[in-house]
DNA sequence: TATTTACTTGACTAAACTAGTCGGGTTTAC
DNA sequence: GTAAACCCGACTAGTTTAGTCAAGTAAATA
């Protein structure tokens, strides 16, 4: 199992695609700009997750990108699995053929931990973050943040 | 978060001196055996371990590890960490400083889920994987196989 | 005391992955 | 036709994993 940066930043991005829906398409400069995110590198989780059918892409001048479902059909764990992170802890990818094809000592514990995690985050979706007093704090934040220019002071660098 | 090989790994193998501790110290070329792990790999994460004081160690003929609490004082979490895996999802690891030091618009997210991990891992302790019937069965598996030589056939390489 | 077993330490490494960058496209609104 | 935006592939520095290898030290036993 690994969750890293790639994975979180997928779900910052489509998380400020839900919370700025209203605003009609979302370009990546402005999802780079609110969370300090890369714009080649959200480039490149976009790609992945347009192929996945989790979001769609308007092209030209006033484009971008928007939720292709209900936030409330959205999961976490679907859009981490999405940009090819895994949730799986095990060695065998839940297979059992750990050791000369049989179960290694430890095969039910990482089992198990994997279904917790799976759960878990399977049971959030983008609508229910969205709801979240303290994700619509930060939201606010960060729109007036951008607004103001207080970051990405420097254009370039 | 990282949970690869290595914690895998550390868990096993202090699961392995947790199921034959009746034998007196167990040297490492016996969990390498069992558990088919790279003995020099283990001597790494052993060292971790003893600086952690999971285990002591024997040294001379007959030597080995051995637990160095009762299983059920070591969780797996404990393992886990002692290796230096982090069950933290955050990338702040938990400070909260994650955008311009405000919380970025996911922390509380993944400190959730972190909490989660950690609770889970640390409700498990070694004594009660020690009891379930699935290890107990890979366990005599095991102890057949290596002594008679299933495993490990061609000596080295 | 010599030998052997086993722990101890540190340096090294190939391969994989992350978190990007860069440069060139294509599409479409105005 | 030009600029805003998406689209795509190649490239890369740095880090980590999962080891190997070599040279020890400590202690039991013959």
């Amino acid at each position: 199992m690994r969750l890293t940066t790639k994975g979180r930043y997928a779900v910052t991005a489509m998380l400020d695609l839900a919370l700025n829906a209203e605003k009609g398409p979302i370009s990546l400069a402005d999802i780079s700009r609110r969370q300090e995110i890369s714009l080649s590198y959200l480039e490149q989780l976009f790609s992945k997750l347009r192929q996945q059918s989790l979001v769609s892409s308007v092209r030209g001048p006033g484009g971008g990108y928007k939720l292709s479902r209900e936030p409330e059909a959205i999961s976490v764990a679907q859009i981490i699995d999405a940009v090819n992170e895994s949730l799986d802890v095990t060695n065998c990818e839940s297979q059992g053929n750990c050791q000369q094809g049989q179960q290694c000592l430890t095969h039910n514990l990482w089992m198990d931990l994997s279904d917790r995690i799976h759960a878990f985050l399977s049971s959030i979706t983008l609508a229910s973050l969205v709801q979240r007093d303290e994700v619509r704090e930060v939201s606010v934040r960060q729109n007036s943040s951008s607004e103001l220019g207080l970051l990405d002071v420097s254009g370039v660098q």
